[in-house]
DNA sequence: TAAATACATTGAAAGTTTTAAATATATAAA
DNA sequence: TTTATATATTTAAAACTTTCAATGTATTTA
């Protein structure tokens, strides 16, 4: 993993929502509901939806649209790459 | 480590300079003249003190003055409770 | 097919970060 | 003790990020 992927993950996880968000997903099997995630974190909506766009762009969680809703897994992967390139550098 | 931690040093890592000098550091024993990373990074000296300082304010690396210059470690504490808390979130 | 729901996009304001010029301070060397 | 060197701080401009209101699009339900 270079320098700017490594930096792109370390942004998106460089803010307390997107942490939340983060959590929130790993304690519901991966499932968002954003307006669930609104009320949770007091943002409007399009705010939920940027910052869940911030990880799905740094790679960081994969995105699977269900209907109307959306559900994410952690991109185990990338998650795992990460964390050795950061021990590495 | 809280969230906020958590967020405090993922925004230090957030940085491509800032990953540089880390790596500069682990490559020279945890010596940096900032002289030297000026010229490496093409960033002018103040830029480099201001890199290094989110550094040391997310309590990734400790600094010790010696003489006019400063030497550096990494916070190994910080860092592995850092990669403990990404993995548990 | 009309209304409701879930989420995305656009655009603009407010806040934060990055950069460097100018300047200050601490230490070393002459 | 003057001069040079290494780094820090202040300040301000430019670039980027965060937030939300308004609006758009896709899907489900009535």
């Amino acid at each position: 993993m270079n320098l700017k992927q490594i930096e792109k993950i370390s942004k998106a996880l460089g803010d307390v929502n997107r942490l939340k968000i983060l959590r929130y997903m790993q304690k519901h099997n991966g499932k968002v509901e954003c307006t669930q995630a609104c009320k949770l974190l007091t943002l409007a909506q399009p705010s939920i939806s940027h910052h869940i766009k911030k990880l799905v762009e740094a790679d960081l969680i994969l995105q699977h649209k269900v209907g109307r809703n959306y559900n994410y897994s952690l991109n185990q992967k990338v998650w795992d790459k990460y964390q050795k390139s950061l021990t590495e550098l």
